[in-house]
RNA sequence: GCCACUUUAGCUCAGCUGGUAGAGCAACUGAUUUGUAAUCAGUAGGUCGUUGGUUCGAUUCCGACAAGUGGCUCCA
């Protein structure tokens, strides 16, 4: 008999060779009838696999996320069986389970043929049919030798690709049904258990994500074990599109975009451009604070400086095409650290000055793929909270260390706690091409890096090949409502910028040091964040950001002159406010207020005036009753100078 | 940039297989003077993204271009 551990530390004993699915159902057939997987020893199993020793197990079911890997990667081989019935001759690359978006995909090559989207709901139909089937997904260890033979019988090279990675004695077929397919697993005990099916989208994939290579088409769907639960996504998808940063921007009169100005160049319209002032007049205070000096520079300069910062050979990718005049070829600037790099080194500089922190709302220009424009998230022209901090070694880690700081106090204002924090490395590979060619130094500023991020008791991941061409950095990443992944903010090391500029101080000891640079910018660029916080508040922005802060509502137009009194109160408070003067009633009046998402509404009537008061309306909360308004200023007041979330 | 889809009034959307367009909301005008999420009536508003082609005739069919959307590649 062998041992089976349970996670709850219970311990049973079966005879070898019993399964999971088995030993669920001994415990019950409810059970039993959910499991997905299971995972043994800690590696995730086929449920249907004998286990032939003293193991600890865990049954894994729809709750466990690798229970929904396990039905969402079965899910995939179902559709590619489905796609090979109705397009014979298909070619299959790889069919994963993802997790953001939920769901699966597999990429394949269909030579000329195209799918439309008809077909994608006869492939969903024939999905279901197969499911109903029940068939079991049948595990097989095959040799090398005999999977070639199979593949190449099938003409399919991209298998034979990933078999020529794969080692002899390590090789798994799974079949379903009809459909065989080279996986090393773990898959589902049979069809029956996916209930609800939808294909979401038709797409093209680079094979390998090399965009050199082929491109392959590539099918996203999801699966449910029941119908509830799929309807319940879909519902889920459709309150996030009303939350989308594009629709609020247009609905709440934030941004606009024209043809005729050019992709990816926003138009900040009046509201957009109170956010923008309020936001900046955060950042300034903030810097100013931790001493920072403002300072202002051009849009454009001239080659010679792009050569010297490494922008032309790392980044003319990205930044749009010269312009000639005089001879001389200008270029809108990308980044505005070349400029600022030029402002420190204006005048001499001794270690007395260091740190020397300089900071602009820069404008920069960036040539984006055209097909990588998104909303706000992605564009062409960008407004950066930047600033460089050119400090000493001894001082980096200080410096460092303040950023972060800096950060975790607006995440706190913002009330921004879902995202993650990145520590984003380079790739030793891409040394001279990616990135400048200075491998130590690489290694020295990511530990100085790695080092300030534990100390702080900040949690993050590490991600290759993602740094910036002039060193490593930390990346706030944060997620659209539609589940892209952004970089919200950056904290950024450069060793390199300060050499090619020539940047230097005269350290205590008189000698000319190159100080060591930072580039950060923790709110991101204007639109970008604007974008986040726009999806963040679903469209609620707090009252010291929301363009109109105050609608005065009069019950009929005979408690104007009221509201008028009570308008200029709040005007000379500095409060933004307006007066619904329409003839309408005062219900639909509050109706379009709270659909602008105007924060708070004074409802102005008969019995207000008799008691020189205002009635108080929340946005999303209702009725608070009357105060005088002074009362009513000084509380709006306070909740704007505390930049209050709510 | 690549693959796929989309583009009709300010907004959201109808418009079967070709015979030059409709609705609701918004806007404007008038009536109503209203108590916490939509008062009624009327008026105006569109070379159906742009541009070629097929056709007696194109919003509708085909092509090109542009923009947008979902991905891929790339990035704040």
């Amino acid at each position: 008999m062998m041992k089976i551990t349970f996670p709850d530390g219970a311990v049973r004993e079966y005879q070898p060779g019993t399964t999971a699915l088995d030993i669920a159902k001994s415990i019950s057939e409810g059970l039993a009838k959910k499991v997905l997987a299971a995972s043994v020893n800690g590696a995730v199993w086929d449920a249907t696999r004998a286990i032939n020793s003293d193991s600890t197990l865990k049954l894994l079911t729809w709750n466990e996320a690798e229970g929904k890997s396990t039905f969402w990667h079965s899910s995939a081989h179902l559709m590619a069986e489905a796609v090979e019935s109705i397009f014979p001759g298909v070619k299959f690359w790889v069919g994963p389970a993802t997790q953001n978006p939920p769901g699966f995909y597999y990429d394949m090559d269909l030579g000329d043929r195209k799918i439309t989207e008809e077909e994608l709901v006869a492939l969903e139909k024939k999905m279901n049919e197969l499911a109903k089937q029940n068939n079991p997904y049948i595990r097989k260890e095959i040799s090398k030798t005999e999977a070639v033979k199979y593949f190449f019988d099938k003409g399919d090279e991209y298998k034979l690709d990933l078999l020529h990675n794969l080692d002899d004695g390590n090789i798994t077929f799974y079949t379903q049904g009809g459909f065989t397919d080279l996986c090393r697993g773990p898959h589902i005990p049979q069809t029956g258990l996916i209930k609800a099916i939808k294909l979401t989208n038709i797409a093209g994939a680079y094979w390998k994500g090399d965009e050199k290579n082929k491109q392959l088409t590539r099918i996203y769907g999801i699966t449910f074990p029941n119908q509830k639960e799929l309807d319940e996504y879909l519902q889920l998808l459709e309150e996030a599109k009303k939350r989308d940063h594009r629709k609020l921007g247009k609905e709440l009169g934030i941004y606009t975009m024209d043809d005729d100005v050019g992709q990816g160049l926003i138009m900040w319209l009046p509201n957009g451009t109170i956010v923008i002032e309020e936001l900046e007049k955060l950042a300034k205070e903030t810097e100013k604070a931790a001493g920072y000096k403002r300072v202002v520079t051009p849009h454009i300069a001239k080659e010679s400086m792009y050569i010297t910062s490494g922008h032309l050979p790392y980044y003319a990718d990205s930044m749009y095409p010269p312009m000639e005049m005089d001879g001389e070829k200008y270029y809108l600037k990308s980044m505005n650290c070349p400029h600022h790099h030029k402002i420190f080194a204006a005048e001499p500089k001794s270690y007395r000055d260091l740190p020397y922190r300089i900071a602009e709302y820069g404008t920069v220009y960036r040539y984006e793929q055209s097909g990588e424009l998104f909303g706000l998230m992605r564009v062409r022209c960008l407004h950066m909270n930047d600033a460089h901090i050119y400090c000493t070694r001894e001082q980096f880690a200080a410096e460092f260390r303040a950023v972060n700081e800096m950060y975790q106090k607006y995440f706190k204002i913002f009330g921004i706690e879902k995202y993650i924090m990145r520590l984003s490395l380079h790739s030793p590979d891409k040394l001279g091409k990616k990135y400048v060619n200075e491998p130590e130094l690489w290694k020295e500023t990511e530990a100085m890096v790695r080092d300030v991020l534990i100390e702080s008791n900040i949690p993050f991941v590490e991600v290759q090949d993602e740094a910036a061409f002039y060193g490593p950095k930390i990346d706030v990443q944060i997620f659209s409502v539609i589940g892209r992944e952004f970089t919200l903010a950056t904290n950024q090391v450069d060793f390199s910028q300060g050499r090619s500029f020539k940047l230097q101080y005269t350290s205590k000891d008189n000698i000319a040091e190159t100080p060591l640079i930072i580039h950060r910018a923790p709110l991101g660029t204007h639109e970008r964040f604007i974008g986040f916080l726009l999806e963040h508040y679903a469209g609620k922005l707090p009252v010291w950001l929301a363009p109109l802060q105050v609608k005065i509502l009069p019950i009929s137009d005979k408690f104007i002159d009221y509201a008028q009194n009570v308008l200029e109160s709040l005007k000379k408070a500095d409060i933004r406010a307006e007066i619904d003067d329409r003839p309408e009633k005062i219900g639909k009046k509050i109706r379009d207020t709270e659909l602008a998402r105007v924060p708070y509404m004074l409802v102005i009537g008969e019995k207000e005036i008799s008691e020189n008061k205002v009635s108080i309306r929340r946005q999303g909360k209702g009725d608070l009753g009357a105060k005088e308004v002074s009362i009513f200023i000084n509380e709006i007041l306070e909740e704007i100078k505390t930049r209050a979330s709510e």
